[in-house]
DNA sequence: CGCGGCAAGTTGTCCGACAAGATACTAGGT
DNA sequence: ACCTAGTATCTTGTCGGACAACTTGCCGCG
């Protein structure tokens, strides 16, 4: 069983640095376009060496922060930074925030039952096994934008159920993260568009349908593991979704 | 001005190794979840030094392919390597092709027009410059699934105006490589759910009021330079769009 | 049979050095 | 005075070796 030290997991200090850089990118104290300090002089500055430092400097490359020109200098990428998108932004409550708006949360409900089939292959569980389903609607300065259904093992929460309780009212990304030491790596989200059937039109309170969006996903925790899956179903108004596509390089020819 | 070689730049050598294991892993010479040789072992194979090696892993590891674990050795990614991904298949003509069908064009024309204010201002050309417009209707094995309208600044072409035909035959994308030489870096998509308005619906063929998805992008070269801005309506059941999303590691606190 | 410690293997970091590319400056010629 | 070509210098890319931190599995001891 590997060793998931939910404390003070000592870091490698190359993901520090790169940390730090993106940080300073962030705040705009590294603005867009502007040149930042050679290697060496960026090394002493932040107390590594010149090999850590270009470590964290080609995993900001690899994400598109910065261009390196061999013989010229390290330069911080044209930041676009795309704002609300589905890349970055994890969840809706993110979203919403992001979007300068009041995330709230309405007709919630959670429930413990046995996982059909489908929902235990997606997280890898076996079949009937105890799931925590928490359904929720999000609104957006008071207005329902989003219905949800949540889906994690029921064994995640075994220990401390009344965690669940905590999810009804915040974030089920900060809940995992901060009261059970669950980092999520990454997902896989998928989407359509749809009409809204006549129950989903009821609990947002819109037309039957009504122009939406479905999306649905699995995320994984930094182990591989699936820690949850989601359905989703966003009206078609309430954001503008973006994705940031990152190019093919060099294709082989 | 920078220089821009077309033709054999040289490549970091880090690149090329990032770009080696990468093929490996997704011929399956490299198993997933299958550990990788130890770093000396595998810079020696691959011949180079490990300080590079280890750049070329960092990068991998960033885009999520491999997990490095510290003092145990570096592992493949579980890669559920996403399939029809709109992180990774760029252009319509990849996604059809993924899915497993045969990608045709119907109803494409090209014209050369001065471009409006917003086009101007997001491909960051003078207001009124020529663009090159290119309308198409991309078809899966025979059927229309998406209506494309793609602009590129005129000057691209200037010197082989014959390339716009070629545009209504093959990929842009491949155009913009093969014959041109210009390899898109990154692009920003956004997209929403609309109902397919009258002019659509005739030319993709289905009713008035259908469900669609419209994406519009501009994509952006090597030199972070805007090279292609371009809008799809694509046929609701045609894909499933699937995105993966990188996670946002530790919050700060 | 269980358990603790040891040893080997692996990744993380550091230092110093040189090669290759880009830029800015200078000396030379016109 | 102006332009040009070469050079000096700065930058990133690569290399080699060394040691520290960590994980794992083996081995011996109780």
């Amino acid at each position: 069983m590997p060793n998931q030290n939910l404390e003070e997991r000592a870091r490698p200090r190359s993901v520090l640095v790169q940390e730090q850089l993106t940080q300073r990118i962030d705040s705009g104290a590294l603005a867009a376009g502007s040149r930042l300090p050679s290697e060496p002089a960026l090394a002493t500055e932040l107390g590594v060496s010149r090999a850590t430092l270009r470590e964290a400097l080609r995993a900001l490359e690899s994400e598109g922060l910065v261009r390196r020109m061999w013989g010229a200098g390290t330069f911080v990428a044209d930041g676009r930074r795309v704002t609300n998108s589905l890349d970055a932004n994890f969840g809706v409550t993110d979203a919403i925030r992001a979007a300068g708006m009041q995330a709230g949360i309405e007709q919630a409900r959670h429930s413990m039952e046995p996982a059909t089939d489908s929902e235990a292959a997606r997280l890898e569980l076996q079949p009937g096994s105890d799931v925590l389903v928490v359904e929720r609607v999000r609104t957006a300065d008071g207005k329902p934008v989003v219905l949800s259904r949540d889906i994690l093992p029921g064994r995640l929460i075994a220990k401390q159920p009344e965690l669940a309780d905590e999810m009804l009212k915040r974030s089920i990304y900060e809940v995992l993260e901060r009261d059970l030491g669950v980092v999520i790596h990454h997902g896989v989200a998928s989407f359509r568009p749809v009409r809204a059937d006549v129950t989903v039109a009821r609990r947002l309170g819109v037309p039957r349908g009504e122009l939406l969006l479905a999306i649905w996903q699995v995320d994984y925790s930094e182990d591989g593991v699936p820690v949850l899956s989601s359905y989703e179903y966003h009206l078609a108004d309430a954001f503008e979704f973006t994705v940031l596509r990152r190019g093919p390089g060099r294709r082989s020819p």
